[in-house]
DNA sequence: GAAAAAGTGTAGATTTTTCTACATATGAGC
DNA sequence: GCTCATATGTAGAAAAATCTACACTTTTTC
């Protein structure tokens, strides 16, 4: 099923995310908020649930690891958005975003070389 | 305050941005799914108090419109998208969207020219 | 091998979100 | 001014998400 992540269930996969294997003792300690750890590892038995972790045991702890890719939990998001705001238009999203968003010229030149090498390829 | 949107309320809220100024029943017709009537005014209520939405009566109903527009909540969740998956970077976002969604030759050649000539202005 | 430390499991309590049921009000038409 | 259809208001139930407290288990260390 691998159902949506609410936005607790977000900021645990944002820290195995960008730590990889971790036990709960040491995502509690990263947790952008003051968390206990029962309450914690809650959020860790529902991501088990969801599909969106694994674990293995080592020792006698449990350590925790993202099976969700980050990027694919952003492609969800973006098709999420575009359904929303823009029809389901991909590409309506992204053009919006770039005319609304703040941009240096660097960025806009950057984007502008991405788009223009993806199109060649 | 004017909070973020649930998924309940995102429903909601496209149908008045997509609708203009309606009452409660005409709201209910439209909803994606099976909703009763009280439950819908539920959610109206709701968005009252964050603000999301206003009223006012006509006859004997009210019709309620949406205060919070459609780009300003793109907006908001394109910045909380990239605070998560991005560190906080909007081109890095968009970036990440151009590389890894679909699109065709025609959609890359507009954002190309819809970045150059943003990045004229 | 007993005690301390670090870990797990889990049964409720709380909070937030959402829905249901029903009582009450209002305007139109006769 | 009644009556009926259409609205609204609201109390309380249900469901989902989250947290708390505490008992139990497994290493480690002495």
């Amino acid at each position: 099923m691998t159902s949506s992540l609410t936005a607790c269930e977000l900021e645990v996969m944002q820290i195995l995310w960008e730590h990889g294997e971790l036990k709960p003792a040491q995502i509690q300690e990263k947790h952008p908020r003051p968390i206990k750890n029962a309450a914690l590892r809650f959020q860790l038995k529902i991501l088990l649930q969801k599909g969106h972790i694994s674990r293995r045991k080592v020792g006698k702890a449990y350590y925790y690891q993202a099976v969700t890719a980050k990027k694919g939990a952003l492609k969800k998001m973006a098709r999420h958005l575009a359904q929303v705001y823009c029809q389901g238009s991909t590409v309506g999203l992204i053009a919006e975003l770039i005319k609304t968003e703040k941009l240096s010229p660097q960025d806009l030149r950057q984007l502008q070389r991405l788009a223009e090498s993806k199109d060649e390829a």
